[in-house]
DNA sequence: TATTGTTATACTCTATAACTATA
DNA sequence: TATAGTTATAGAGTATAACAATA
């Protein structure tokens, strides 16, 4: 939609491939994010906290703030969703009683799974893809990615 | 980070792909909205609304509402709040007095403008690329969306 | 003094349901 | 009857500020 409404000869490839990109995301990542949390009963960034909690590596909480890019105030309610629900446990930390730890219940590991599985499959433009454009399309991917962190 | 937690082997290329492309998203995409929007003082859904008024073509709310994947109800008040700011107006539309048309008031024009610019400029990673990679991302990006409407 | 997490507050987004005015 | 937009309501996200406990 971005690379539509913009001319195409005034667009460099970057930015046309940018803005593909874009469109492809906001067609099937940002709508499947909220549709995987629909389906799950959660919510968007109860989705993207337990997708951030690997089983068996508790995280403070102040992290998974700074990963959702928000502030720590609102990770208090999240976590506590997310906990009301049986999936999550705020936990001490040895080193210093100021921090918690969350880590995932049984069920949360359960939920995390199916969550993982949703969110990872390719959406149908790239799995329609013959497969030496999905091989170029993963290494021009990671190149682009590789020293960015 | 979505490649990083997956084991690689097991992922098929378009999987990869699609999780590096996601990660770049991720980093990049939505991050960028939320920033765009703080710094023209909007709301993440206000801008993609002004995103979607081009100058000249006034839109009913409801075909604003399926683009923002949003009950018509929320177009109210993203509208209302778009109005008092005097970026958008309402009209009535000629052939059918139920609907209304949002169109973009001069200032609106400016400022979706500035937003334009702002989110339509690639990414660093991509703008990293050499030209012919950049060249290949935008053709397989053209190939995988060419039939996906 | 600085940091972690919480609470309180205010604003926005979002869906649902009920309402109006049209069609 | 069905549709476009509004209103009311409720739950969730978000930032800011103030706070307690700890470092």
């Amino acid at each position: 939609m971005a690379a539509r409404a913009t001319p195409g000869q005034r667009t460099s490839p970057a930015a046309e491939a940018w803005s593909l990109m874009y469109e492809l995301l906001g067609a099937y990542g940002r709508r499947r994010v909220v549709a995987v949390a629909s389906e799950l009963e959660l919510s968007p960034p109860q989705v993207m906290a337990l997708k951030m909690l690997e089983p068996g590596r508790p995280v403070p909480m102040r992290e998974l703030a700074r990963a959702l890019h928000c502030d720590n105030s609102n990770v208090t309610g999240i976590a506590d969703r997310l906990e009301d629900r049986g999936l999550v446990e705020r936990r001490g930390a040895d080193h210093d009683r100021r921090v918690k730890l969350l880590c995932l219940t049984p069920e949360g590991e359960d939920l995390r799974e199916r969550l993982w599985e949703l969110l990872s499959r390719p959406p149908e433009p790239l799995g329609r893809l013959a497969p030496a454009d999905q091989r170029a399309l993963r290494d021009i991917m990671r190149r682009a990615l590789r020293a960015s962190g």
